[in-house]
DNA sequence: GTCTATATTGTGATAGAC
DNA sequence: GTCTATCACAATATAGAC
């Protein structure tokens, strides 16, 4: 695991990302995480001094990841369809490369959600650009009249579920076939895209 | 909460519920679920010989009421939109009573996915049945062409979403208000009925 | 910076009195 | 059935040599 040139701190980050998105906080062991990094555990305490500050940093980098940087897509002066799309294929393609992220972040922000509400405030996510960009598609008579807070939850949780209930729906729908799983969301994309666009459209 | 009649066991179950549908199994702790029956560790493990045991008499019965139960829902003769609007409805109210059982599941299946599916099994979901009734509304032309799974897939999502990611939704776009948050459910109910009609009906 | 050895506390589980 | 006391080991964290 130690690929020669990298710095410590990287592949002990490295290491630590991969158990803790696996396994929890609660179900990672520093043990693990050294192994993974093929070091010691004295290391990991003179680089990072505890195990929840070593977490900090890998929910952090995680977080970011996980939250949708809509903003930039929605401000655009695509045609709304265009932009659905595109938030959609994006948002599921990232997904699809880090399928552990939804749950680790849904169960650890569930755990401690006083504590890690902090970490959300710093990146300044403000919800209020999408909603307004949603309501004026709405005056303009471009897509029927919705909640848009009830449409942002609608559109990321389409997404998301997916993959935070893969185990589930793997083995119940698909009779525990990845390729037959990695086509449906393949598919899902496109899936999704049209779900959005036909139940926002005008009656 | 040793509340005088009911028999050890019970007491013991639903302290245990409580502590482990919160905090996961890797999080949990015997002695805070014996605290919180009002007993001592030792009689758990009288009861149950050991904490996993404990674990899986508790995710049989969160399971069980995770899924929907929806053969009957859906094999009925009510029309489509009556169907919809009665699992919806009827999900939705579940949830709002029992807000951790999303994440709990999610995570726990997620951890243990091989060991967890055999309980799974038992319960003979047949999603065959579902399936069934919506590609025949397809072909009596109900509804527009649509996989069948990617339409179960959305309806689920789309209700156990918004409980699974609570505590982001709420402080990001409720800023952290209950009463608004819990009005937004309540008015999900019909908002989400309508979404995926609005999403299946015909061109 | 990296290691070995060890301190310290936490935690599931059992023994045995009542 | 229920309790107290205790075992055995797991896990985070630190001390100190190199």
């Amino acid at each position: 695991m130690a690929t020669a040139d990298k710095n410590t701190e990287k592949i002990i980050l490295e290491a630590a990302k991969i158990v803790f998105l696996e396994k929890g906080f609660d179900g990672s062991r520093m043990q693990e995480i050294a192994d993974k990094a093929g070091i010691n555990k004295a290391l990991l305490h003179y680089y990072f001094r505890s195990k929840e500050k070593m977490f900090d940093a890998i929910f952090q980098e995680a977080f970011q990841q996980f939250i949708p940087h809509v903003a930039e897509i929605m401000s655009s002066d695509k045609s709304l369809l265009k932009k659905i799309e595109l938030f959609v294929e994006t948002y599921i393609t990232m997904l699809s490369e880090h399928p552990h992220l939804p749950i680790f972040i849904l169960h650890e922000i569930n755990r401690r959600p006083e504590q890690l509400v902090n970490t959300i405030k710093n990146f300044g996510i403000q919800p209020e650009l999408l909603i307004e960009s949603i309501q004026k598609e709405i005056k303009k008579g471009a897509i029927r009249k919705i909640d848009p807070r009830q449409l942002i939850v609608n559109m990321i949780g389409l997404c998301i579920f997916p993959f935070a209930a893969r185990p589930i729906i793997q083995r119940i729908i698909f009779e525990n076939d990845d390729i037959q799983f990695d086509k449906f969301l393949k598919a899902r994309k496109k899936e999704v895209t049209d779900f959005i666009i036909n139940s926002i459209r005008l009656p």
